[in-house]
DNA sequence: AACACATACAACCGCACTTTG
DNA sequence: TCAAAGTGCGGTTGTATGTGT
């Protein structure tokens, strides 16, 4: 489309605003309105360009502007609008009133999006940025390539552990990094799961929260139901389990009672395939739930549960607490 | 006290998109 | 349908202020 710049005439001011400016700009629009932005410099008798004073109105002079520190509510609401709605600064705005879309940008540039990223948590997507070095090592630590020049024949007799311990280590690391929804827009269900728990991030949490049982999709109490012997390995408590000292002892970060309090987050589903009918959740809370589509979308949940029954069916000899050790 | 550096914020720029006449 | 005007946005810059040496 072709259209001429606004602000390229030459001999027009930049910078700064004096208050005579800004005097002059806001008599003028009570008197007057703005008008056409194109032709307010003139008539107000302002050496600036109309761009440059439409933006000084809206987000400076507008007499509804609220200014100074952003409190913890309006914390809460720009990070749980930004994780729907991303960098679309207008319309958060609109849920602030008195906060323009340029204060609430800069805001989160220079002091939400460090503290998020400052507590592990990625601000473009909400999710907890993977700290998956321990997995890493630990998976090249139970590569074939490492055991193949150290194990002797014998030793062979754990390669199923082996094998069956790497695929669980492998469905870890996918379940951290679940495939993206591809029904809904990427949405972050942790940005109010952190809120939700915390508060804002005026109290942010330490950077751990690795699992997200109910935001993929699983609950931890179903999927642990089918394996009576995982209690020696796994600790279930209230809202989420501990792995086992072997694999790092990761802990989930499932948080229940205020998670459903939060009408946008799925219900919980089982793990298993067999039992993976919606429960919690009723027809109409399902048509409200946007996310309702991605609540079956955990593909690795079978293969996780696959992997745990390798992995526990071989725990008798459990060869593996030797070699990790 | 003086300086360098870091940080926060206002303001600008360029572009794309939407609205209007 | 088209061009101008208006709007929204990401990115960047300039300046004031704070902090450490």
């Amino acid at each position: 489309m072709g259209r001429s710049p606004c602000c390229n005439e030459s001999g027009l001011k930049k910078g700064p605003w004096t208050p005579e400016e800004d005097s002059t700009l806001v008599d003028f629009i009570q008197k007057n309105g703005h008008g056409s932005w194109r032709a307010l410099p003139k008539r107000a008798g302002l050496n600036r360009c109309g761009k440059s004073c439409r933006l000084r109105w809206t987000n400076y002079l507008r007499p509804d502007i609220k200014r100074g520190k952003f409190s913890d509510e309006e914390e809460k609401i720009i990070f749980d609008l930004h994780s729907v709605l991303g960098n679309k600064w207008s319309k958060i705005a609109a849920h602030l009133p008195g906060r323009t879309d340029n204060e609430i940008k800069n805001y989160w540039n220079t002091h939400m999006r460090k503290q998020l990223l400052q507590n592990g948590i990625d601000p473009k997507t909400h999710k907890p940025l993977p700290n998956l070095n321990l997995l890493v090592n630990l998976s090249q630590l139970l590569s074939p390539s490492t055991f193949g020049n150290l194990m002797s024949p014998l030793d062979n007799a754990f390669r199923p552990q082996l094998d069956a311990a790497q695929l669980l280590l492998q469905s870890i690391v996918q379940l951290i990094n679940p495939s993206p929804c591809p029904n809904v827009p990427e949405t972050s269900l942790l940005g109010l799961n952190y809120i939700s728990k915390f508060g804002g991030i005026s109290d942010p949490p330490q950077p751990q929260a690795l699992f997200d049982f109910p935001n993929l999709g699983v609950n931890p109490h179903q999927l642990f139901n089918n394996f009576p012997n995982v209690a020696d390995s796994v600790t279930i408590f209230e809202g989420g389990f501990q792995l086992p000292e072997v694999l790092g002892g990761l802990n989930s970060d499932y948080c229940g009672d205020e998670i459903e309090n939060i009408n946008v987050l799925p219900a919980l589903v089982s793990a298993c395939e067999e039992n993976s009918k919606i429960v919690n959740q009723t027809e109409e809370s399902k048509k409200m739930n946007p996310m309702y589509e991605c609540i079956n979308y955990s593909p690795t949940s079978n293969m996780f549960e696959a992997a745990w029954e390798q992995f526990l069916d071989g725990e008798a000899n459990a060869p593996w607490k030797d070699i990790l050790a």
